[in-house]
RNA sequence: GGCGACGUACCCAAGUGGUAAGGGAGAGGUCUGCAAAACCUUUAUUCAGCGGUUCGAAUCCGCUCGUCGCCUCCA
């Protein structure tokens, strides 16, 4: 299995550091509003890898942080009179409230930073003693520094000379900083803000500090994969090796993972910008699963280009697996009893596409989760399922074969965990996505009066009743055993 | 200004040395009471441009053009 190394710029082979033995820490979100698809992004490709290494028997431990406590957050909370803590509590439930509809697993441990506020306090201790930070006097308390001079690798994973960031420095000087580039580990508490008790008085964490402390809290001092949005190598992540490697004396993590944008016409989706979907707003139109698929339709590190005709695009190819599904499904209903028919080069080439389908995936996956290329090889198969069924087989043998197939795209979707419903939850799901304004059992009754008006080859009532739900957008199916129905795409 | 990505058909997109996956859209066909779905055919002698290395390059190197990101909070 390869990964690509942020550290390097290579994908590199990967060996974690206890055989068989995964830990894993991706930088969540900042909890003072609502997730945008740049966060489902991040968190859909996490997820993904997550599953993947357990898919291939690493025993794995992955970690996501919550950030609970930072300046965004308590702006929030004077703008809105609520107190921080209930700022973040709340965005933490919307948090899950989208992350679970796009079928985002939990993380084995979601700590939040305010939980680690003694960890934190250590390690600044021992920066301190190491002489790698300094305290500050701010009024009654004390801010501390990290002082980046003393971390002679700074600037490793963001490929940044010191010196060309001093001279580059955009933001105004910090008086009380030794140097631009040393950032805040702890902050005093200014009057009105959260603080916490600390060697240094009131005060509260820096943004970084938290992920050197929950990392080595619930993963150790060294840990394979560390992960987050490319927006996070620098400062964040190339500020938590400075601490954490400073501290510690031992490499922070093996191998950093960084998923690309999501744009708006070019440009990076983003809170500042403006041009940010949020996730729900997006549910509002179109099923979960369509999200995914749109993410996971590109490698992780691409930008990726959100657009209406992209979700469309990807609600199509559900679309198209959902239906294959529905044939299958079909044949066994109809087919596996009937006298047994297959065509040998069909069902050769079938078998063929089959035995290749689960190696070719793992292939795919171990070249740095390319699930672009998973996926395709997902629609080869549908491609060829179709073709078999074409040829109109019938008998235990075809059934066997195509029961098998389906059971292959069902395992292998649930490592992308795509693919988990059945044909018709897909439909009746896609009836509120689209809000189409009828229910399944006025469809059935509708398609009934239909039947009725076919059997007395009444074509002008069966074809005006054809309309009337394409009109709202059902799509029925005439079938040798009947007639079915489904969601029209677009 | 510094650093780093990227540029593949009408659209999306994979492909990091061996002769262009896959999906969508379009056109034609098979099937169908009409449809839909599905399948078949068709859409890049070519991978932004120009040079170079090589038996061989979309893939490696150089330059040019274009787009974007990071350098400040950001997934």
């Amino acid at each position: 299995m390869k990964i690509y190394n942020t550290m390097t710029g290579m994908k590199e082979a990967f060996v974690p550091l206890q055989p068989g033995k995964v830990g894993m820490y991706a930088c969540g979100v900042t909890v003072y509003d609502y997730c945008h698809v740049g966060h489902a992004r991040s968190a859909i490709v996490f997820d993904v890898i997550s599953r993947y290494l357990r898919y291939k028997g690493f025993q794995t431990t992955f970690v996501r942080n919550f950030t609970d406590i930072d300046d965004k957050i308590i702006r929030r909370a004077n703008e809105t009179g609520a107190t921080w803590d209930a700022v973040a509590a709340q965005f933490i439930e919307e948090y899950y409230r989208d992350m679970d509809a796009l079928g985002i697993a939990r993380a084995d441990i979601e700590p939040k930073a305010t939980d680690h506020i003694a960890e934190m306090i250590e390690v600044i201790r021992t920066l301190i003693a190491k002489g790698h930070a300094y305290a500050v006097r701010e009024g009654d308390n004390e801010s501390v520094y990290f002082a980046v001079d003393t971390f002679a690798e700074y600037g490793k994973l963001s490929k940044k000379d010191l010196e060309d960031l001093r001279a580059g420095a955009r933001v105004g000087v910090d008086e009380r900083k030794k140097s631009p580039m040393d950032f805040a580990l702890w902050k005093a508490s200014k009057a009105g803000e959260p603080w916490w008790e600390s060697p240094w008085g009131k005060g509260r964490p820096g943004w970084h500090i938290e992920c050197t402390a929950m990392s080595m809290r619930h993963l150790g001092e060294t840990i394979d994969i560390h992960g987050g949005g490319a927006d996070l190598i620098f400062p964040h992540h190339e500020n938590e090796i400075a601490q954490s490697e400073a501290f510690s004396g031992k490499p922070f993590a093996r191998y950093w993972v960084h998923n690309g944008f999501i744009t708006i016409d070019k440009e990076k989706m983003s809170k500042s910008l403006g041009n940010f979907f949020t996730i729900r707003e997006i549910l509002k139109s179109y099923d979960a699963e369509v999200i995914r698929l749109f993410v996971l339709s590109s490698h992780y590190r691409s930008p990726i280009e959100f657009s209406q005709d992209q979700l469309r695009d990807a609600e199509a190819s559900l679309d198209r697996y959902y239906s294959t599904i529905a044939r299958i499904e079909e044949f066994i209903a109809v087919s596996a009893g009937a006298a047994p028919k297959m065509q040998p080069a069909a069902a050769a080439a079938l078998k063929n596409v089959m035995e290749r389908f689960q190696p070719q995936f793992v292939e795919a996956m171990d070249d740095d989760f390319n699930t672009a290329i998973a996926v395709g090889h997902l629609f080869e198969m549908i491609r060829e399922l179709n073709r078999f069924l074409d040829t109109k087989p019938s008998g235990a043998e075809a059934a066997g074969l195509l029961a098998d197939a389906r059971e292959m795209l069902r395992s292998v979707g649930a490592v992308l965990n795509l693919f988990g419903r059945t044909p018709h939850q897909w439909n009746v799901d896609l009836l509120r996505a689209k809000q189409i304004a009828l229910t399944e059992e006025v469809i059935l009754r509708k398609i009934q009066e239909r039947r009725v008006a076919r059997e007395n080859r009444d074509w002008a009532a069966a074809d005006a009743l054809r309309q009337e739900l394409d009109a709202a957008g059902i799509l029925l199916e005439d079938k040798k055993d009947g007639t079915g129905w489904r969601v029209k795409i677009v």
